[in-house]
DNA sequence: CACGATGCGGAGAGATGTTCTCCGTTTCGT
DNA sequence: ACGAAACGGAGAACATCTCTCCGCATCGTG
């Protein structure tokens, strides 16, 4: 592939994460290249259709996700740190957009499998070890990280954007929400309501590795945590 | 006003408040027509243009804010249990799409300097009454709880909003943030970068009130923060 | 350095979606 | 039961989006 190629194929997936994560799937790829800075023809040309487009952003950024949850894994030895290296790591990958993405739309084929299963087992593993330590509620499980991840990394909407341009923001309040989810000190809390909660976002998903993850059948639906 | 036009109204406000709390400030009228049940002629007849039903939303929802903010401090005796209730309340009412709307476009007449203004101290209000007591980090600021239940307000994206059709998971998410935004038992915790934050949403919102409530000038951006 | 091959951007035709109005029918309040 | 007010649907005018053709620029190699 020549190298002007390459570039034009890496611009194109970076805006179209971001557009994608501001406008939903549905998004005009007509904005997508606008952002890049490229013409039509030559989106078009690299990615047939929007799935084709869609298939190769999840897949780079899963392939992506994974990676940073490795690194996260060998930087930091105790797996607390280890947790929110990664955290943080995902929200600067955006990590949102592959999932919104995802969801709808995308006929899962083994490649996909693949990489989803990398990118499960190694958050999954991440998160056991911190929870093995006792550095977490016991009663927060996959669904609750992966969902505050979401809902954290997506960008503000409208004008609200630009208060978070340079993305500090989200680190601020990642570590707000995970200040959250450490251990109250006291040791009391709820039984597991977030097992749950991971075997429904793998359902919604259709993310058999979340499912299998949550484990044995857990308590009825998540509501409400004790002060 | 006639029963029927009455209900019609109410139909096309909480619509409208779907609608852009999903697809952003210029999500098609159509949309809420759809949504809301009724005739397009029926939306044009009450709102002559986009401009005239975003206003009407805004001035509502922050009319039933500040209701709730009142209700919250006088339902509560003390403050951080008033202002947790207050939060939970601001989940409920979508609170995030008042201020996404409102950003841009509007053109700020008297009637919306009112409203804001009572929203504000309200809010204010709970605020600096639960900070005061102690019952929250002193590095947290407006800025910081407005960004949250904006955040964590939204519906989630695509296929995911299922998995909170009844918004219980938004009230477990608000919990677990609060319990980061409570004080640190041991106490220390950085100075006051949330300050600074809620001047910076003034700014971006257009909201002296929030300036002013920041108090003096204070760090200068919000960064990480001391786990 | 020169040449062939590959990739690029822009203009634009056709399809799709959105805005907004007219008008015959229904619903409301007295 | 009657007049006034509101309603929904059909559709014209307009805007936006998708996708292709083609002449020019850039890349890699001999």
């Amino acid at each position: 592939m020549r190298a002007d190629a390459e570039r034009s194929r890496r611009r194109i997936l970076d805006a179209a994460c971001e557009v994608f994560l501001e406008r939903g799937p549905d998004a005009p790829l007509d904005a997508v290249v606008r952002r890049a800075g490229v013409g039509p023809a030559t989106l078009y040309r690299r990615f047939p259709d929007r799935e084709a487009l869609v298939r190769a952003l999840v897949v780079d950024l899963l392939t992506r996700l994974t990676a940073a949850a490795e690194e996260a894994r060998r930087a930091e030895p105790d797996p607390y740190p280890a947790l929110r290296r990664f955290v943080h790591a995902a929200a600067d990958l955006r990590m949102g957009a592959a999932i919104v993405v995802l969801l709808e739309r995308l006929v899962v084929d083994e490649e996909l499998v693949a990489v989803r299963h990398g990118a499960v087992t190694a958050v999954e593993g991440l998160l056991r070890a911190a929870q093995d330590a006792g550095r977490l509620r016991p009663d927060v499980g996959m669904g609750d990280l992966v969902l505050l991840c979401v809902r954290l990394s997506r960008p503000l909407p409208g004008a609200l954007a630009a208060l978070d341009a340079d993305g500090s923001l989200v680190h601020r309040h990642l570590d707000l929400a995970l200040a959250g989810l450490a251990a109250a000190p006291d040791g009391a809390t709820d039984r597991d309501p977030g097992r749950e909660l991971g075997r429904e976002l793998g359902r919604a998903l259709g993310f058999d590795e979340v499912i299998a993850a949550a484990g044995r059948p857990g308590e009825p639906a998540p509501g409400r945590v004790a002060e």
